[in-house]
DNA sequence: CTGTTAGCGCCTTCAG
DNA sequence: CTGAAGGCGCTAACAG
């Protein structure tokens, strides 16, 4: 690689005509505790500015043994825009810190999350966010039980790691309120299954949503079961209309089920929302992109990957336990009353 | 931070009864050029093994001043899947040579951008990718003309770097393909607009559709003007049916797009693809959603991920050119005569 | 306030 | 085959 040579210290102090050491005091803001008269201060600047020097990484790693670098340990980017979003929190809370971002894919397979995190830990990484957006309940790998971690979108029940996830039960409570505010109270429906495989949010939504359903005098009518995709849930719902089952309010537990609701209804010539309110989870572009526009409770993403990072690089990064963010409402035109 | 004390080359040597030199050759894969007895060998992996030593990644650097790690510089990652899909890409063709991603993202801000390479360089980043989902045509900063930089998604009319981008004239001419095979000849019309500002995708991909089109002895009939959102693409296509236009082929020119196409179609009580035939480019999930599923161009992101890192890992990378990937079929049944 | 100096851990010539 | 030694660039005692 054609790597200019670059000055280094040395030549900085040379020419500023000082030692090393005030020339590496003046770099690292230590000129006033260390009393460094200003016009050499302003000698060495004038150096560093015009041999336009900059440290060496490598070496202050190597002396400090750590890097102004954290890592991210990631399932599955690739799919959907959740992993992005977080990573895109996590990028800006890291560089406001000045900190670097190294990321690593493991697609779920264990033997490469092992050999990324060794690689990471080999470069000295200050701490590694192990990040998930298949499973919210994981087993954190053996090697980052002790070294500063944070997981983010997951929770390992056996390590007590601190950990940033979306509050799935205030979610379900505000769909419940947004619901009641409109007036719905009977035949509410929820879309999707109560739980995916090592996940909890479709469980706490359910909870959050049929408590406050209790709490207003109201409940929860019944569940439409199915998986959590467009085609499931045209399918269940298809099938649970042609059984001639109708509601005043679908819950659909993210927006891809809502899309497939919205296809259903519009097969049974059912008016969204004249005929059935809709009201989903994620807030996610779809949900706009769908007619009329989906009111949704939009995951907190952005804001978790931040606040990850941010727990990270905290000196007692360990207590942080486990910090749920609340969701968004992102009113669309699905519930009877929307105002867009 | 908590980092236990790991074992240095010197305690290797030390436990295996030779000398620092001997075991670097080893570590090196140097021992077969060294003439380094095999039993002295085994004394050492015993002793790596018994240590559970591995390199220290920074002193490395220094010494070598290069870090087994590749830089991306990108736009906007946290918006749609595109971005995450070069990621993924280049992510594991880094894995695969033994390198890690470093990512910074730009928001697409300039100073961001120029802080971000200072950063990467700082560090030694062995090379850098410059990745971009916001537009195609890019000018590229200073600071990344001379150093091992693969542009991916994006070119600069101006620098001659290596650039990895889809091949839109190709898959235009794939569309004209499909279509033709359908025996749709005639009223076929595109949905979006000629060019986005900074893209040349659009342009290309007209190009190359109609040129196919007229290679066969057709031609394309028109084109409706819209930005390439459902919103838009949805109004205008309303508009233009309500005129009493009519078409037997829809080219949407991405698959937001086509989904505004739909629900314009849909109120309009046109079939899909009994009425009108659609194909759109991206081949995103979305097109897979939508009922019945769109037959859609996939943009190769993945693989153009992939590229970009080998290329820029090739000691010649310089002399890349630009290389464009072919879009993929993704057969739905949107168009007449599509089997899925 | 400033200079001297000793490493951080690794690689690599240069004599054995 | 091996040992001693220098140095990558920077930091932080430790003397002045």
């Amino acid at each position: 690689l054609p790597r200019v040579k670059r000055a280094t210290l040395t030549d900085v102090a040379r020419l500023a005509g000082v030692s090393v050491t005030t020339a590496s005091y003046i770099l690292n803001g230590r000129s006033e505790e260390m009393r460094i008269s200003s016009e050499t201060e302003a000698k060495v600047r004038a150096a560093i500015e015009e041999l336009d020097y900059r440290p060496n990484r490598s070496a202050q790693n190597l002396r400090r043994s750590s890097t102004q670098t954290i890592g991210v340990i990631s399932d599955f980017v690739a799919s959907g825009a959740f992993a992005s979003q977080m990573l895109t929190g996590a990028s800006a809370a890291a560089r406001s810190l000045e900190h670097l971002l190294v990321i690593g894919e493991t697609l779920g397979d264990r033997a490469t999350e092992d050999l990324l995190i060794a690689e990471m830990r080999d470069r000295q990484v200050d701490g590694i966010v192990y990040l998930t957006v298949a499973a919210s309940l994981v087993s954190v790998p053996e090697a980052l039980h002790a070294g500063p971690t944070v997981l983010l979108n997951c929770l390992d029940p056996d390590v007590p790691l601190p950990a940033v996830l979306p509050d799935d039960e205030g979610g379900g409570r505000a769909a419940a309120k947004h619901l009641l505010a409109a007036g719905l109270r009977e035949e509410v429906w929820v879309v999707g299954d109560d739980f995916a495989l090592g996940s909890t949010a479709g469980h706490d939504r359910l909870r959050g949503l049929s408590l406050s359903l209790e709490q207003a005098g109201s409940y929860l009518t019944g569940v439409v079961p199915c998986e959590w995709t467009v085609q499931a849930a045209r399918d269940a719902l298809h099938a649970w209309l042609g059984a001639g089952n109708r509601a005043s309010a679908l819950v659909c537990l993210n927006d891809r089920v809502a899309m497939g609701a919205y296809q259903a209804l519009a097969e049974a010539s059912l008016d969204v929302p004249h005929d059935v309110s809709v009201i989903s989870f994620d807030g996610s572009d779809l949900a706009s992109w769908l007619r009329p526009r989906v009111t949704s409770l939009a995951l907190p993403f952005l804001a978790m990957g931040t606040l990850a990072v941010e727990q990270l690089l905290t000196p007692d990064w360990a207590s942080g336990g486990v910090t749920r963010l609340p969701f968004a409402l992102d009113v669309g035109a699905s519930v009877v009353g929307d105002v867009e």
